[in-house]
RNA sequence: GCCCGAGUGGCGGAAUGGUAGACGCGAUGGACUCAAAAUCCAUUGUCCCUUAAAGACGUGCCGGUUCGAGUCCGGCCUCGGGCACCA
């Protein structure tokens, strides 16, 4: 009876979705576990093969969970807005979500036939208004809410009101407040609030007609699409992230995440201990103190300069008359540059004067004021003290402008570049000369804060989050503008449905498409017209999964407190900065607020590799349509051409269905070597145009959803990127085929209840300790090796025994589902194996006996020595010395010691 | 430039400091077959050699620690990823 995984495929599948076999509900008498998939964007071009990898390791993950007795939450959803099906909406006018319904409908098929275990009746679409009512509600309440420094945590804002009225807070002082405005008021909360508005460079980008954040932007250019993006100063919608700045930090230590994407979290928080420091400035006769930050409080002594960022507005203040035509020539230059431009231009160093000067506060020297590009104003206070002989950039600067350049540490080489390391002697600073650096920079700083020049402070390069988007496919703000204020909407009327639009363009008049929309209004003034960010929907998905159809909360306290918080979480490293930093934010808050219970979101974090495309290609002899095999190109003149992949089987090429490919191939003419035609190949993004692109339903098609399954992950580890190579794939499939012939001969059922043998207990036993130390530590493709090397095993001792072959089964089921189940009901089971439990592992019955011991001479191989398993390192010790007499094994030399390493190995060291 | 990660057969990849190359693919030979497919068996790192035995050499390069190093340490090289005027 042959192994038919279609009719067993779709029959299980079926079964599954019927019984609804992966349904969870909260059961506080169980433990509960948490497998949560990074939810896709339901793009038009479908699943690809590498698309899965990670949902395969996860569902495994989860089954065998299933199989250890936990309660496992395992949800899968949609991140549905986005730009991909909003720009086909400009273009062919079809609203979004039809294109992104059509769209969920075929991922969802296409998930359907690789077995997963989710439980579908707790998908999240983000574009679905009873979804959206949440990521609107999270924005109100970080609108209604602000960082309480000395508590450190988000607090609501009537708190802060309140405090202002009694006693003031920071320079508003209560008598201030009594008399502002309304929108006076506003605007006073707003320096506070964790969601405001306010002015700031964004990243404008014209292609997409939209600001994006820091992540959404590589290279200057948008991460979506490829358009140039360039800086621009506009009002937005932001999220104070960098008031978490170092909780966001600190607790990265406390998660069990790979150190790669911990590292990348670090520098994209980029803290940096330094020093505010106070420089009196002169500009004509007119003073003004100038703050600073620094990391090198210590090289004060060095500073023979100053340099202003273009965009800050101390430049204006700062520029003396008759420097003020050329300074306002080279402002407005920065200005008109792209992001793109200022990138290409690295290292071109420019700047200008600005006619005032700054007195050094330590040894009173004056120094002039330049302004350079190469000072950012978003960082410290947009102005620095500029120590040429040891920081990179102001040595280019001083070179460039001829400004001096006094070293600071005793010995250094300043005459070709800076000496930027920190470390040394210093010398030519006054009190600090013969420290060494480090005990410099501290020294410094104590004798600044003690003299008032300025004080320590700790810098983050992380940025608060833009949130607004000019564009139609995404969550609108709840928020109208009441004589011009911005107010929130009462949470009744959550959630604030996207309008319906005649056209997704921007509005005439340059405004978000939402301009477009009729009686865009409430309570008779206007709504916010732009919409949320993609990463605002998927930054609590999560927490509704715990409790998806809840009208009252996010998620119920109930169900928040049994599932807490995601126990494994995987995919890709591409959200490192964006999504799990905005993530974690996130769940920060709600936390500070007391709707979640758990301070951080994903307990233990793996990213999957990705799976690239491997492209082939045929060689066409030039002007002809004549094809030359790969490994006689060489004789001819040939074009490289892809060709689609499907149409190649182990790098040979289906001349057949090649002529069918395409009308102009028909005719085509092959040049073989050895009867075939091989290709060429090479490794490459996997995409359309490169042809390379493999369905996961072909795969389904040919050889089953379980020999995919178990293909993927026996490809190598799941962390790894890795080409698609379907070579191999049979070497799995067959491991299928010879697992179902330990049930099966061609006759039909063999299984018999006979009593096993130690041999075959032993084989059953050594799998069950791997497989479960594999998935522990998530190495699946060494479980697949152990798996077959056990088949191998059992089917060379004919066995077909129940007590062994039964629990085969179970350990099957994670990685081949649908194999399993049909076997385990074959077995005689009602129930899903679904519900079995995980064998038990007795490691005494999976032990050798004895221990064949290689013997080592001076770390040389000599010979092997058979001994009890049982035996104790002195025993062996003792077994060996007593060959001692055999002395040509020791060519007449004294054994000086022997080391035994325990079931291992036995080194003799002689003299 | 800075910060991570990785370099092992023809290929994908295994190896708590202890017989490197598990497992799979591919290849070669054989069995079964009229034949093919499927299946099964054997061989498969390199060199030396007619073959075998036996040996020598082998985990990017150079050095070190150790009885013993793919693994640990120091210095390079190459590739991949992240950040990039962050003072």
């Amino acid at each position: 009876m042959d192994y038919d995984f279609k009719a067993i495929e779709s029959k299980w599948q079926a079964y599954w979705a019927a019984n609804k076999e992966f349904k969870v509900e909260t059961d506080p008498s169980k433990p509960k576990f948490y497998v949560l998939d990074m939810f896709p964007y339901p793009s038009g071009a479908g699943l690809h093969v590498g698309h899965p990898l990670g949902y395969i390791a996860s569902d495994i993950f989860a089954r065998y969970k299933r199989l250890k007795g936990f309660n496992v939450l395992h949800p899968m959803g949609y991140d549905a807005f986005g730009l991909p099906a909003e720009q086909y909406a400009i273009q062919t006018g079809q609203h979004p979500e039809v294109t992104t319904t059509q769209n969920i409908a075929r991922y969802r098929s296409q998930l359907d036939r690789i077995g997963f275990s989710y439980d579908w009746d707790r998908e999240v679409r983000t574009c679905d208004p009873a979804f959206y009512k949440w990521t609107q509600w999270a924005f109100l309440k970080m609108f209604d809410s602000w960082y309480d420094p000395d508590a450190d945590k988000a607090r609501p804002i009537s708190e802060l009101v309140s405090r202002i009225e009694s006693e003031g807070y920071e320079d508003v002082t209560p008598e201030m407040w009594a008399s502002a405005s309304e929108k006076r008021k506003s605007d006073i909360l707003m320096r506070y609030r964790i969601a405001y508005q306010g002015e700031t460079s964004v990243n404008w980008c014209e292609g997409l007609g939209t600001v994006l954040a820091n992540d959404e932007v590589k290279d200057g250019l948008s991460v979506r699409g490829g358009y140039p993006v360039e800086q621009k100063k506009m009002t937005q919608w932001q999220l104070r992230v960098s008031a978490y700045a170092e909780r966001l930090l600190a607790s990265l230590d406390s998660l069990d995440w790979s150190d790669s994407i911990k590292e990348m979290q670090r520098n994209w928080i980029g803290r940096s201990e330094g020093t505010e420091m106070v420089f009196d400035t002169v500009c004509g006769d007119r003073h003004m103190p100038v703050t600073i930050f620094t990391t090198r409080a210590d090289t004060v002594f060095g500073v023979t300069f100053m340099v202003l960022a273009p965009e800050s507005e101390l430049v204006a203040q700062l520029t003396a008359d008759d420097r003020r035509a050329e300074v306002e020539e080279y402002v407005k230059a920065a200005a008109r540059k792209t992001e793109r431009e200022r990138i290409s231009e690295t290292r071109t160093v420019t700047g200008v004067f600005t006619g005032s000067y700054g007195i050094n506060p330590l040894n009173g020297k004056k120094i002039p004021i330049w302004v350079s590009e190469y000072v950012l104003a978003g960082y410290g206070t947009g102005a620095i003290m500029a120590v040429p002989a040891h920081d990179s950039r102001d040595y280019a600067f001083a070179r460039k402008f001829g400004l001096p350049i006094i070293p600071l540490i005793e010995g250094c080489d300043v005459s070709e570049q800076s000496f930027d390391a920190k470390d040394g002697i210093m010398c030519n600073s006054g009190f600090l000369d013969g420290m060494a650096v480090k005990d410099a920079i501290e020294a410094a700083k104590d004798y600044v804060e003690a003299h008032g020049i300025g004080r320590r402070k700790v810098n983050y390069r992380l940025r608060d989050a833009i949130f607004s988007r000019q564009r139609y496919w995404g969550e609108p703000f709840p928020i109208y503008y009441k004589d011009g204020v911005p107010t929130p909407l009462p949470e009744s009327e959550l959630p604030l449905r996207l309008p319906e639009i005649s056209s997704y363009k921007p509005s005439p008049d340059g405004e978000p498409p939402l301009a477009r929309a009729k009686d865009w209004t409430y309570d008779g003034w206007p709504l916010e017209k732009s919409t949320m960010p993609g990463f605002a929907g998927s930054s609590a998905y999560y927490l509704r999964y715990m409790d998806p159809r809840n009208d009252e909360a996010l998620v119920g306290r109930e169900a928040d407190e049994y599932w807490r918080s995601v126990d494994l979480y995987v995919g890709g490293t591409e959200h490192a900065t964006g999504h799990l930093i905005y993530s974690r934010f996130w769940n920060k808050f709600l936390y500070d607020l007391g709707y979640v219970c758990e301070d951080e979101p994903f307990r233990k974090l793996v990213n999957q590799g990705m799976i690239q495309g491997r492209s082939s290609f045929v060689y066409r002899i030039v002007g002809t349509n004549t094809f030359v095999s790969c490994g006689l190109k060489d004789k001819y003149e040939t074009t490289e051409i892809h060709v689609d992949v499907n149409l190649v089987r182990n790098d040979r090429l289906d001349t057949e269905a090649f002529r069918k490919w395409r009308p102009e191939y028909a005719d085509a003419e092959f040049v073989l070597e050895n009867g075939e035609y091989v290709c060429g190949w090479a490794v490459e993004k996997m995409s359309k145009s490169m042809y390379n692109v493999v369905n996961p339903d072909d795969i389904c098609d040919s050889y089953g959803a379980d020999t995919l399954r178990l293909y993927e992950m026996f490809l190598g580890p799941v962390e790894q990127s890795k080409p698609w190579d379907t070579k191999g794939i049979d070497g799995v499939n067959r491991f299928l085929k010879k697992f179902w012939r330990l049930f099966f001969d061609k006759d039909g059922w063999i299984v018999t209840d006979g009593k096993a043998t130690a041999q075959e207990l032993k084989v059953l036993h050594k799998l069950i300790g791997k497989e479960q130390e594999d998935i522990e530590n998530f190495s699946f493709n060494t479980t697949i090796s152990a798996f077959m090397i056990a088949v191998n095993e059992l089917g060379a001792m004919k066995c077909s025994k129940k007590e062994v072959l039964e629990p085969m089964v179970v350990l099957l089921s994670p990685f081949a589902p649908h194999m399993a189940e049909e076997l385990w009901h074959r077995l005689g089971h009602e129930d899903s194996v679904t519900y079995a439990s995980f064998p038990e592992y007795v490691p005494a019955l999976a032990a050798d006996d004895s221990v064949t011991y290689p013997v080592q001479f001076n770390g040389k191989m000599r010979f092997t020595v058979e001994l009890p398993k049982s035996a104790s390192p002195q025993e062996v010790e003792a077994a060996v010395r007593g060959m001692e007499q055999t002395a040509r094994w020791t060519d007449g030399r004294n054994i000086v010691k022997v080391i035994v390493v325990p079931g291992r190995i036995i080194n003799i060291v002689v003299k």
